[in-house]
RNA sequence: CGGGGAGUGGCGCAGUCUGGUAGCGCACCCGGCUGGGGGCCGGGCGGUCGCAGGUUCAAAUCCUGUCUCCCCGACCA
């Protein structure tokens, strides 16, 4: 699988002096991401391994509800957002080409999604569809800030409906209210499903979904059996907001917490497909306008609320679906010693049963490595030294419990280890 | 956009007030020791002090302009 001496995985003892956010820390410290301008991160490779983990979650859902993905541009003619109004939004980055032409770099993808519809779609036979695509986001942020959790630039799942009338709408909406739900399940995150204003956009309906940290720009209202962001909270007429901080509902106190944003769902209605003139003609012979929806998930504010939510003092805890890799082989003695030989062949026989493994072959000191795996937060640590070979164990340790689990025994095959894993990897959170 | 702060080697910093030719820790390279929680000793490499202009015999340091980055707030379709 992976070596670290053969891999980038530039660690630091010491954050960047003017961090402040606990997730843009670790992640500069552990090597996933460096920055290249104020909103601009380059993902590393052992953090786009954990970025794309995400992105496979929220493929496998979005399939599952019969999303069809695709790719859309970023660059764009702005004349569709000029039909829609959006031109005007001040965090659309505009330009212009040689020849002079309007373009936009597209902060999501309403207009290009409609248009391809528009022209693509002329039936209520061809409704509904889920279309959907990961693409880039760009967005002239007032001020960008805390590592990956406010950029200017960032992929973004973006899904669109397309249904014939409001209960289709309705009906994919719901589709997507299942699908996120699971998304999120499966990421390993806390998170709530919040009630949120519908705002400019002017839509039917719309929830968001936030996972809880210190680092969250938003805040969010929670009792029992309610969640809402505050502006839903301070407008509904079962809540009671005194005007400061404090909210109660039915006679019970809310609480409310910082969060981020990771994913939002909304109801469009024709918003966008009359101004695009997105329509189909009915089994009446009627030509209708199409009702759609939109459905965005971030998966990088995914990954920063992971390490937000399980970071401690030594570095990230990774859920077990998010983490770069399942199993973390330090070995310890140099080259040429029998523990080094023994640690060799254990990565063989692991990386040969497609155990996902980083073996920490460095010639270093047992404490730079061990620091170096808490920081990196793998679920499993696995360490083969002197003592394994006179125990004829490998110790294991989990970074989440920050215990010892118990040994594996040093001379089961590749398929062994695997099962073994396995099952240690399903009891941890 | 309002307020605050910062640009000096890869990272973290000192030096700037009071001008005199750049330093510390870590990292890195070489050699040796060590080997279960960032270990030790010795020897090295590396910096047009963000950029441009000015003042001066002399500028990291003073003046002017400019760029960039961070934090708080506002904003966040």
């Amino acid at each position: 699988m992976t070596r670290l001496t053969e891999y980038l995985l530039p660690t630091l003892k010491q954050a960047p002096a003017d961090a402040e956010a606990v997730s843009h820390k670790l992640m500069v410290r552990a090597g996933l991401i460096r920055q290249i301008g104020a909103g601009m991160w380059t993902w590393l490779p052992a953090g786009w391994r954990v970025h794309q983990k995400v992105v496979e979650i929220v493929r496998e859902e979005i399939d599952a509800i019969g999303g069809r993905e695709m790719l859309m541009p970023v660059l764009q003619p702005a004349e569709p957002w000029r039909k829609t109004g959006r031109l005007e939004i001040e965090e659309l980055f505009k330009l212009h080409d040689r020849k002079g032409s309007e373009l936009v770099l597209a902060m999501t993808h309403e207009e290009a999604v409609t248009t391809h519809v528009a022209q693509t779609v002329d039936s209520y036979r061809e409704l509904p569809l889920i279309l959907y695509h990961f693409q880039v986001k760009e967005r002239d942020e007032p001020r960008p800030r805390a590592g990956v959790l406010r950029t200017r630039e960032f992929v973004m799942k973006d899904s669109y409906s397309f249904d014939r009338d409001q209960a289709g709408m309705d009906e994919r909406y719901e589709l997507h209210v299942g699908a996120y739900d699971r998304i999120m399940r499966r990421t390993g995150l806390r998170f709530y499903r919040v009630e949120s204003d519908v705002g400019m956009m002017g839509g039917l309906g719309a929830h968001e979904y936030m996972a809880p940290c210190a680092a969250g720009e938003d805040e969010i209202v929670l009792g029992e059996g309610y969640a809402a962001n505050v502006e839903v909270a301070r407008t509904s007429p079962d809540v009671q907001w005194d005007g400061d901080g404090a909210y109660t509902r039915n006679g019970e106190t809310l609480r409310v917490e910082p969060a981020i944003e990771i994913g939002n769902i909304f109801k469009l209605g024709t918003r966008y497909s009359v101004p695009l003139a997105a329509t189909y003609v009915d089994q009446h012979g009627s030509e209708l306008p199409i009702w759609m929806g939109c459905y965005g998930i971030g998966p990088a504010r995914i990954v920063a609320a992971a390490v937000e939510q399980y970071a401690d003092e030594d570095g990230i805890s990774w859920p077990v679906a998010l983490a770069p890799f399942r199993v973390h082989l330090v070995g310890l003695g140099r080259a040429g010693t029998p523990e080094r030989e023994a640690t060799e062949q254990l990565y063989a026989k692991l990386v040969q049963a497609g155990v996902e493994v980083l073996y920490d072959d460095r010639d270093a000191g047992p404490g730079e490595k061990f620091a170096d795996a808490d920081l990196l937060g793998c679920p499993l640590r696995l360490t083969v030294g002197r003592k394994s070979l006179q125990s004829g164990e490998i110790e294991v340790r989990s970074r989440r419990a920050r215990e010892q689990l118990a040994g594996l025994p040093l001379q089961a095959d590749g398929p062994q280890f695997a099962r073994l894993l396995d099952e240690l990897c399903r009891d941890l959170p």
